[in-house]
DNA sequence: GAGCCGTGGTA
DNA sequence: TTACCAAGGCT
């Protein structure tokens, strides 16, 4: 016979009164919540992405827009480069298209999980999630950690993505009517500071005698199905430099790095064939190559310096951005480091 | 359901 | 170095 809902639920927020992560968009356990802005804000930016990648965005967000209205009436382009290095810039287009869905209706964000769930860049999770923490609705929350967590609570041995299911009704089953925002957010510290992916803590765990998994051996939880292999794909960007600046375009609002300036490129992420790359029509040189992995592939980007004086043939598809300040470009970061490459390749040729 | 969509930390 | 993975959403 399984612990009793109620057994689990009070060993957890005993556990949370005490042990909660201390985080910039957090209030302590058994305080108000911060403003819904500072919720939403937050959920969005920690969608696949570590509490220590998402502080200093955070702070500077906030800093730069400190509303939903002030988000609103920003540039896309301010928004698109204040997101740049975080990943997923999908949800830095969401996340400007709900700051004006919201603001278009008043600048409240509605307080139910399913007119939460209606905005853009708000799915299951990040709706429940913002209900529960910023509105105090009973709404399940089930993120990774909770997946991980449930999973070996309950020994489920169903492998994940079909185990969602009966992970959910558990979670379910387990929220609480009372502080169901802190309930969500002890259940992710626990996954993220005790019930870890590898090496749980079951010693220092309050729920571990409650746990079945712990008995059968924890690390086996949640089972997952096998992951494919990443293709390798190679790819050329080109490094245009004069007078002090280099040419730099936007890329189209949709797919890979969307909305996002960057150095022009031989289409490599429409190229999935590997073919060789033809020459080049004019006088280039290479400075070398960039390797990244991206979600689900890795690139191998050429790197090509142009060593000729016409630029005549550029169109108005661009800018010049001056060298001085490409830290300020916002450039995803594959292309930051094409840039450094070759700001590194120039330095050297100066001495 | 499955593919697409970033990045950086960790073992 | 390789492999895994993090407060997922959209199509």
């Amino acid at each position: 016979m399984d612990a009793s809902a109620e057994t689990i639920r009070s060993a957890l927020l005993t556990w949370y009164d005490s042990h909660a992560r201390s985080l910039p968009w957090r209030s302590p356990p058994g305080t108000p919540p911060p403003e819904p802005y500072r919720v939403w804000l937050s959920e969005v930016m920690l969608q696949q992405t570590t509490t220590v990648a998402v502080a200093p965005y955070f702070a500077r967000f906030l800093e730069r827009w400190p509303t939903v209205e002030d988000l609103a009436a920003a540039d896309d382009g301010d928004v698109m480069a204040a997101w740049a290095g975080l990943g997923y810039y999908a949800r830095a287009r969401n996340l400007l298209a709900c700051a004006r869905a919201v603001a278009a209706q008043g600048g409240a964000f509605p307080r139910t999980e399913a007119d939460l769930r209606a905005l853009p860049g708000l799915g299951a999770y990040t709706a429940a999630a913002v209900a529960a923490i910023a509105f105090d609705q009973s709404a399940t929350v089930v993120d990774a950690n909770v997946e991980r967590v449930v999973a070996r609570l309950f020994a489920i041995n169903q492998p994940l993505p079909a185990a969602r299911k009966t992970i959910r009704a558990h979670t379910e089953a387990l929220t609480p009517v009372e502080r169901p925002g802190d309930f969500a957010q002890a259940m992710m510290d626990l996954g993220a500071t005790i019930c870890t992916p590898r090496a749980p803590r079951c010693l220092l765990c309050p729920l571990a005698a409650m746990c079945a998994g712990r008995r059968a051996g924890p690390e086996q939880f949640p089972v997952k199905a096998a992951k494919k292999a990443k293709p390798v794909r190679q790819g050329r960007a080109f490094w245009i430099e004069r007078d002090g600046a280099v040419w730099l375009m936007t890329r189209p609002g949709q797919g890979l790095l969307g909305g996002m300036r960057a150095l022009p490129d031989d289409a490599w992420n429409a190229r999935r064939d590997g073919a060789a790359a033809p020459p080049l029509p004019g006088p280039w040189r290479s400075a070398g190559t960039v390797r990244h992995g991206f979600t689900h592939f890795d690139l191998e980007l050429q790197l090509m310096l142009y060593s000729g004086s016409d630029c005549s043939s550029l169109d108005g598809a661009g800018t010049w951005w001056p060298l001085g300040r490409i830290d300020t470009a916002g450039l995803p970061t594959v292309f930051a480091k094409a840039a450094r490459l070759a700001l590194a390749q120039t330095e050297y040729q100066g001495e």
